[in-house]
DNA sequence: CCGAAGGCAG
DNA sequence: AATTTTGCCTTCGG
């Protein structure tokens, strides 16, 4: 083994690898290994990546070979790697593709360059009840060519085997849905994008029909889905997460088709329509009446002949959404997200019940080639005041958390920092309501939560807009609201807990392309010596994870 | 038919 | 481990 002490990497026995940050190779090596793993703890010096089946699966999915990834890793790290990792990546990835469902003469079967794997399966007392009738040949001793699949449960059984390590690629086909033309009018799809809707189409001969687009925000997620609507032209479900987002598809459709009104349907608490194109809540479809009751509206799913169903955040799916998409596998299947990581740990049943990820485009890429902002983010370290401290230290574990967020020498850090962003659009986003009023009075800003009257927030989104008022101070609206205007400064003052998924969508506010130097600014305030410094740790990991690099600077001196 | 207000769940 | 926001349902008034 040959030693190359100017290698970036360390690949352990266990796949963990790490990963110096001082490196000058460390932003390539990054952006190739954010392909086959994932980040799970970044220190300042040294990251560690897990590679996990999950990855090397959905890595197999996007056409990334094993002997490219054994090579990369040998290639870059410093003691090569461990054979015994070796063989593992290989074994792994190679498990994609050993079994497969394809469809004949009707019927659903399971097949396998192995048939001794078939054999194995089907001697599974558990998986006796996915197989119906004969499996071709009457001696169940003997070695099976497939097995015939009970077609009610194809996604039960793609999850059962998944969870076995062994995913399953399917090519059982689907139904076509009723038909129902639609043309794109008036949109040029960028290059990406176009990419983007070609990996969901057939890859020569043979049909992927369902999976995962991973995509930024400010990527245009939305342009994807309609365009594979129109190229598909079925009548399509669209499954997204509150109503703003339902109201922004069909404004989006009605402008980006050369579709009629009357096709275009909302399905949601105020109206329930079941259009053509029908667009819903995954909450109108998870409701209850009562506790435990039925949930009244998954009826939906079956309600129509659909060609198509798009999940829109699609890690956000709820579970009982999973279930009936369990039942649907004969049906066309889009995901789209910012990132595949959720925090409940379901990444490996929204790969076997939605499809595997078949396009990712890094944050990093689309900031170079321009079309999102460039955003330098800072962590700014702020000290407690004498009497918040005490107050800390004497409160339980519970409170300190909220007492560390609230610290009120936060304001005159804000204050600096608008003082640097004299001219620009700012918003100030925090999570406690009591201290977001306390700075909105302090500065003289106007604040926006969720109590106030949507006019009154459209009123104020115009004056931003015209640029009557310059500094907004926002709850956790702003993790949601579709409308709110676009600012080149964010100032997190505090967050709930560890959540990645929450720094990533408030970065997500600042992305949208600048007029001139594209450059914005995210700063996020956390008080020193407290635990608000392990939570905004974890807060990290995502936007870490897509390049984006922290810089540390201090807030006041130490009190 | 529509929108608003209040309650509850996630 | 917890604050806030949102969406759905029901009821009521026009």
């Amino acid at each position: 083994m040959d030693l190359r002490d100017s290698a970036p990497l360390i690949v352990q026995n266990d796949l963990t690898v790490l990963l110096e940050t001082d490196h000058e190779d460390f932003e390539a090596v990054r952006a190739e290994l954010a392909w086959i793993a994932e980040l799970i703890k970044s220190p300042k010096y040294l990251h560690t990546y897990r590679i996990t089946p999950l990855s090397l699966w959905n890595a197999a999915a996007s056409g990334i070979a094993s002997a490219r990834i054994v090579h990369f890793l040998e290639e870059k790290s410093k003691y090569g790697i461990p054979r015994k990792a070796a063989e593992q990546i290989i074994e792994t990835h190679n498990r994609y593709g050993l079994l497969r469902l394809i469809s004949a003469n009707g019927c659903l079967l399971l097949e396998s360059e192995r048939p001794e794997l078939l054999a194995q399966i089907k001697g599974r007392q558990d998986f006796r009840r996915f197989i119906s009738g004969s499996s071709g040949l009457s001696d169940a001793a003997e070695t099976p060519d497939f097995l015939v699949i009970r077609p009610d449960l194809r996604g039960l059984l793609k999850q059962e085997l998944t969870r076995l390590g062994y995913p399953v690629i399917d090519q059982a086909g689907y139904h076509s849905g009723e038909e129902l033309p639609v043309s794109l009018s008036g949109v040029t799809l960028r290059g990406y994008q176009e990419q983007a809707v070609d990996s969901f189409r057939s890859p020569a001969g043979t049909d992927s029909g369902s999976g995962v687009l991973v995509l930024p925000c400010g990527a245009g997620k939305t342009v994807i889905g309609i365009a594979v609507m129109a190229r598909l032209s079925c009548a399509t479900l669209i499954l997204t997460t509150h109503i703003t987002s339902v109201r922004q598809w069909m404004k989006e459709i009605r402008a980006k088709t050369d579709l009629d009104e009357s096709r275009i349907g909302e399905y949601s608490g105020a109206h329930k329509q079941v259009s053509p194109i029908t667009i819903a809540t995954y909450q109108i479809l998870t409701h209850r009446r009562e506790k435990g009751g039925e949930q009244v509206h998954m009826n939906l799913f079956n309600s129509r002949d659909w060609g198509l169903i798009i999940y829109d955040e699609v890690h956000l799916l709820p579970a009982p959404v999973f279930r009936a998409t369990a039942d649907i596998q004969a049906t066309r299947r889009l995901g789209l997200t910012a990132t595949l990581v959720r925090e409940d740990g379901r990444e490996a049943d929204v790969f076997s019940l939605i499809g595997p990820k078949l396009y990712d485009m890094p944050w990093k890429k689309l900031e170079e080639s321009g079309w999102i902002a460039r955003v330098t983010c800072s962590e700014v370290a702020v000290g407690m005041p004498r009497e918040s401290m005490r107050l800390y230290y004497e409160a339980d574990k519970r409170s300190r958390f909220r007492i560390a967020g609230e610290n009120p020498a936060k304001i005159d850090v804000v204050m600096k920092i608008l003082q640097r962003h004299k001219d620009e659009f700012i918003l100030i986003i925090g999570q406690y309501l009591d201290q977001l009023r306390g700075i909105a009075k302090r500065l003289n800003l106007p604040l926006i939560t969720g109590g106030m009257p949507q006019t009154d927030r459209e009123r104020l989104y115009q004056d931003f807009r015209a640029g009557k008022v310059k500094v907004l101070a926002v709850s956790k609206v702003a993790n949601f609201a579709v409308d709110l205007p676009d600012a080149s400064v964010a100032v997190q003052v505090s967050g709930s807990y560890g959540s990645r998924q929450e720094e990533a969508q408030r970065l997500g506010r600042i992305l949208r392309p600048k007029r001139e130097a594209n450059r914005a600014f995210f700063y996020t305030l956390v008080s020193k010596g407290t635990t608000e410094q392990e939570y905004a740790l974890n807060r990290r990991v995502f936007l870490l994870e897509q390049g984006y690099e922290y810089r540390m600077e201090e807030g006041n001196d130490e009190l």
